[in-house]
DNA sequence: ACCTGAACACCGTTCAAGT
DNA sequence: ACCTGAACACCGTTCAAGT
């Protein structure tokens, strides 16, 4: 009835594993889980995507590509890198399991996807005036921000269930944790750690102003 | 020859999996390898450290602790930020497979070891006259920066050979990685980056500054 | 009480047959 | 050519015996 192995294509193996991401978790995706969705043995997807590696790279890169906002005429460079900024962060912080899906990578092009997605405000600062470096770099600064935040920011209490994968032990992590009792400063809410995201954007946009206004001729 | 399985402590089997990780990469880290290298079953480790989760996450910590600097008598704030932050972005690089460590683990306590690894930063900023919450909100941004800066900056090409635990297989990945042919002005090389990262931290530095000193009553 | 050996239910990846 | 089934060499974790 239709559907044999050779109709697939890399993009529907990614969407596939996008969907079991999504709905089980990182530790649900394996290359027998995402070939099995899609009715076939693990074999055919090393020649479609390659190693599971590259997958998850495929992965990452699809949920970046497209975050880029449309910029809107008339906007100023500062208020359109924010918004794409937050774009971004959305982007990051809507992927379940997305810490570990950046961090999965082995090889150094971890970096690709998020180079691809800020294309269009390296455009955006370019048409403001910045030389090709300069948008480059202030594009950079943004990035870092924004993955530190997701990498290492504020807990997520609004996502429920551990989830994990095999098993649910509910062991806990025994002795060396000592939490401060007298409540640890450095716990911040949701909100909290999202407005202090854009104070850091903004630190970073008044820097890379103020370049930008001293170091054009 | 004394030792028995019973000597073990929760340090021990940290360090050990540390060598692993530096020797031959975070894929050979297991329970069994660990396990292994101190001449036990995996069993033990359980009770010591938990989960191999847990145990992710005690290598991390173990990495981060002690990476801040001592402060100098009479050392400004802001000189002592910029010292703290290139510490933690040295201790990061030097680590192998660091990016995935960071990444891996499954639940929200991947900051715990960076807001560990900040406290004498966040101490030097409040006798520096920063309010407690200003002080930690600072020293989160300094955090963010690093840690977007390692997780997806620039590649380090000094770091040979590919060394991915099961059987080396050349394979590349086919099909979708279309890299510009134009050469892709996103590519830094590492001194770039490093040089990137320190205005990025002048950036954040500047503008906590700022806030410091119109916001202080 | 706390170990070990064995087991369970998985992995990523490759290979020999099949069509 | 390109698939499938089976296999290889692993995993994390748990459990029944052992001491």
């Amino acid at each position: 009835m239709g559907r044999t192995a050779i109709d697939l294509d890399a993009d529907e193996i990614v969407d596939a594993a996008l969907v079991i991401l999504r709905e089980q978790g990182l530790d649900a995706v394996s290359m027998r889980t995402v070939s099995g969705a899609l009715g076939v043995s693990p074999v055919p997807l090393y020649r479609r995507v390659g190693t599971k590696d590259d997958l998850l790279a495929a992965m990452l890169q699809r949920l970046l590509s497209g975050v880029a906002p449309r910029r809107r005429t008339g906007e100023a460079w500062q208020a359109y890198a924010r918004r794409w900024t937050v774009a971004l962060l959305g982007a990051l912080e809507s992927t379940r399991d997305l810490r570990r899906l950046v961090g999965a990578r082995q090889d150094d092009t971890a970096r690709e996807p998020f180079v691809e997605a800020s294309r269009p405000l390296v455009d955006g600062l370019r048409d403001a005036g910045f030389a090709t470096d300069e948008a480059v770099q202030a594009t950079r600064l943004l990035i870092w921000a924004t993955v530190g935040h997701v990498m290492v920011g504020a807990g997520r209490t609004d996502t429920a269930a551990p989830a994990n994968g095999r098993g649910a032990n509910g062991r806990v992590a025994n002795g060396r944790a000592r939490r401060r009792p007298g409540g640890d400063p450095a716990r911040l809410s949701r909100r909290e750690a999202d407005a202090l995201f854009r104070v850091h954007v903004d630190y970073v946009l008044d820097g890379i102003e103020r370049a930008h206004e001293g170091g054009t001729p």
